[in-house]
DNA sequence: TGTAAATTCAACTCATCGGTTAATCATCTA
DNA sequence: TAGATGATTAACCGATGAGTTGAATTTACA
């Protein structure tokens, strides 16, 4: 649980059902009740899920009377979009085999028909 | 085991041993050797942290002699970027709260100094 | 042929995870 | 004050994850 904060958050969203709680969230908040609804797992379960989420960052829950209204905080998935960033350079610039094929096909045409 | 691909992606990426070695990757092709080197960890543990990574698609072993050259495929991260572009607008439309106040501050002075 | 090098496979340990049920806590309302 | 409602905590279970050590596999080379 003393993991770094990147590997939380990986690890939050590692799972399908958390996922899923996070696009529903992405609309709008929800109480936990509301958020269990789809899922055919316990409450129990998907209160686990959310403390999760929690302590990645990824959501913030406040009490309200006997409900707890939960709200999605993007901030960490910024981080992640700017970690997956980084490697943006190794799809973007036209460095798999088809690119160079095609590349080489285009010249291959020019050279026959200037 | 049979976690959906997108799953498995996030779970791969959830342990800082192996985001290292992605990253070392995106420098280029290594033995399995060359990329247990910094760590300070078992050669059968890095070797079980590359199937991991195999398994997920965001890496390729090939054989080459006694070798296994790891080269590193960028799909997953690709996929993975489009995955959190879906919720870009949560942090780019100036939803915080942070920027609404400066919103209301700023409409609040042109209200008043017209 | 035999040995060294690079890597994987196998078997094991320990911690964590996702789920369960049962009990508890917090708050509103009759 | 007593339920009822919403949610968490606790204790447990089976599966998986990350690490270990030791043995096996594959290939080059003397």
């Amino acid at each position: 649980m003393t993991a770094d904060p990147v590997s939380a958050v990986f690890a939050a969203l590692a799972d399908p059902t958390r996922r899923a709680i996070l696009a529903r969230l992405a609309t709008g908040e929800a109480t936990v009740n509301e958020l269990a609804e789809p899922f055919p797992i316990s409450l129990q379960a998907i209160s686990k899920h959310l403390t999760v989420l929690e302590r990645a960052g990824l959501i913030v829950r406040t009490r309200e009377a006997q409900w707890r209204r939960c709200r999605l905080d993007p901030a960490p998935l910024r981080t992640l979009a700017e970690w997956v960033d980084q490697y943006r350079r190794l799809w973007d610039e036209r460095h798999d085999a088809l690119d160079d094929y095609l590349r080489d096909l285009k010249e291959t045409s020019r050279d026959r028909n200037p």
